[in-house]
DNA sequence: ATGATGAATTGAAGCGCTCCAAATAGTTGC
DNA sequence: GCAACTATTTGGAGCGCTTCAATTCATCAT
């Protein structure tokens, strides 16, 4: 009943293995074999330097010929704390996500900590969860990539220290974000500084606080620029399916009446105008419309007119927040909370520039 | 000297918290609070049901009070196992992996089993390091979706229960994999069920074998066809890039020269292909070229014309080895080793068919 | 009431490791 | 050769929790 073989599969048996399980091999065992303490074996893992070379010989060869691995339960037990951090990211199937766990392990690596990933895959109870279940493994420390619009209060009160990544609304805790503001700033510049005067913005700055951001940022660009105009394109989604059906309606209009500049708030929208545009012979992009994406995903690089696009700095994230965490950890009285700040930088493609 | 701020960062600092840290409540504090005996706590926690109600009243509410958070690895230790389970995975960036993931998690919640994430990015090193925390951590279990071509030997040697995901190709533990075979029979059984005849393979069957193996099943499918031809064009990647270079290249040939569908080993070349020839007037797809990919990525789906292709179970893989990795976990007596391979299927849109 | 029976609770023995005071071995200077 | 140190090694006391035999409580038939 619990093993219910999936409705397609070939199934090969195999004998169950018959190697003797050594389960059982602790570093008594090993102190036994190599004929020293137990505590010079705990030494030799962790304070080298306390032991003489002869002893670390013999107390390696022994945990080899045994085969023995540390339980670090026993060793997080006894010591009061792990050397591991937990990573609580909110999308996996997002590489933005994916790139922070990247920075953030990198770091830590560094400083011979591991990093372990909990995916809450866009539910806030599993959000809760992975948080509650990095807690009661007294990892060293928590770095958390929440949900839009979590709960602050559920997440900041206790005593494993914790950093937040890509979320700045947090008080008393460390938190690094990146400057969307400054990402529409760069994305409508680039624009205005081509020459364009008619720009747009597709998405809907109610729809979440980064589009906002974004949007604030375009808005402010344009107004340094005499003459320069902004039309704003709410779309329902981000997707590339809207972006097809702004496409469709833009290329509708008298040309006069077409803006000369976009900017998507998302790559995948500015994957859609492109093929609409593409498709349309009787406008060149980037000569009759140059367009900005936001992101830097795939989908703007693989793009047939790669797109232009603002990057975000994924990697420094983490890496940024594993650093703060890693403070935190280590001198917990006299750290003080950060709320670091990093900015985007425009990538410039052929949907604006001709190469 | 440790804590190197980024380059460009705003600091606001906030005083440090002055909360009472209660890093101490222990189930000892907890049973005081509650009137009631150590091993009490522990049973309203474990076996609730050996508890009178009034007890767990009292105990639950000592525990709001206090705040207590269990120890996972006091738990762990005396417990000698974890209720998590450890998956160590090749590639984060790769969404197939990703829904392996889900469904592994997916599965293992609904025994109240736990999944932790280890990202191997593509490192040999770090997929070795990741397995051995994760034997350290005493895990009860570990699914590991390795790199291609991975050492056996270092990967089966052990004493914790390990799945592999994605690799038929290891004997001595349950493996769950998927039929690219098939997969690639499938496609080309498609496109010859439309009339296709003079079919092309796009990709390097000695690249990988996953490819070498859909190479094999298109083979197959056009061998089952009288009149039916098969060209293979080998690309030194698979990135849309690598299509677009061989589309280019066919839109030279006279169109009697040209292939009437086309296979491609990836979504990415396919959306090339898909490309090309979607700017060329002469060339209709599907009516001249039909083209189908492998994947089902997000690529496919936001083609301007979209991709048909073969999507892999990714989450149905995770969740089988889930399955197989609990039964060994609970029954390791009794467990089998078993090889399951799964279909993939096909998803037809408009690069092969008119909606 | 009384003993029997089962349910609820208790308390202590570990789980495997780290940490540290104490004991021992090894060195150096005179 | 001996005191004075320093470098190693030792062994035991926990870390916080699960387990389980032993004990106590509650119920019920007699």
């Amino acid at each position: 009943m619990f093993f219910r073989p999936s409705r397609i599969m070939v199934s090969i048996m195999s004998t169950p293995e018959n190697v003797a399980s050594h389960a059982a091999v602790r570093m008594e065992d090993v102190a036994k074999r190599a004929g020293v303490a137990l505590g010079t074996v705990s030494n030799v893992l962790n304070q080298p330097q306390k032991v003489s070379q002869k002893t670390i010989d013999k107390v390696v060869l022994a945990i080899d010929e045994l085969g023995f691995v540390p339980n670090r339960a026993a060793r997080a037990l006894a010591a009061g704390t792990s050397n591991t951090i937990g990573m609580v990211i909110a999308d996996l199937s997002n590489s933005f996500f994916v790139d922070m766990a990247r920075g953030a392990e990198r770091l830590a690596s560094e400083s011979g900590i591991n990093v372990v990933l909990a995916n809450t895959d866009m539910r806030r109870s599993k959000q809760a969860a992975n948080l509650n279940l990095f807690r009661q493994e007294r990892m060293a420390g928590i770095l958390l990539a929440p949900l839009p619009g979590a709960d602050p209060t559920l997440l900041t009160s206790n005593a494993t220290p914790l950093v937040f990544l890509n979320d700045a609304a947090i008080v008393g805790a460390c938190t690094v974000s990146v400057d969307n503001e400054h990402g529409g700033y760069l994305a409508a510049s680039h624009l205005l500084g081509l020459g364009r005067r008619r720009l747009l913005f597709a998405g809907d700055p109610d729809q979440a606080v980064p589009i906002a951001d974004r949007y604030r940022g375009v808005e402010r660009a344009v107004a340094e620029v005499a003459g320069a105009t902004l039309e704003l394109a709410r779309t329902p989604e981000v997707q590339a399916e809207n972006g097809r059906e702004l496409g469709i309606e833009l290329t509708q209009r008298a040309s006069v009446d077409r803006p000369d500049g976009i900017v998507a708030s998302a790559d995948l929208l500015a994957l859609g105008l492109v093929q609409i545009f593409g498709a349309d012979p009787s406008i060149r992009i980037p000569e009759d419309i140059a367009i900005t994406g936001y992101d830097n995903n795939r989908a703007a690089w693989d793009s047939l007119i790669p797109i232009t696009t603002i990057d975000q700095p994924g990697e420094q994230i983490g890496a940024v927040a594993a650093e703060l965490l890693l403070d935190e950890i280590r001198f917990p009285e006299t750290h003080r909370h950060v709320h670091s700040v990093l900015q985007p930088s425009l990538v410039v493609r052929a949907s604006t520039r001709r190469p």
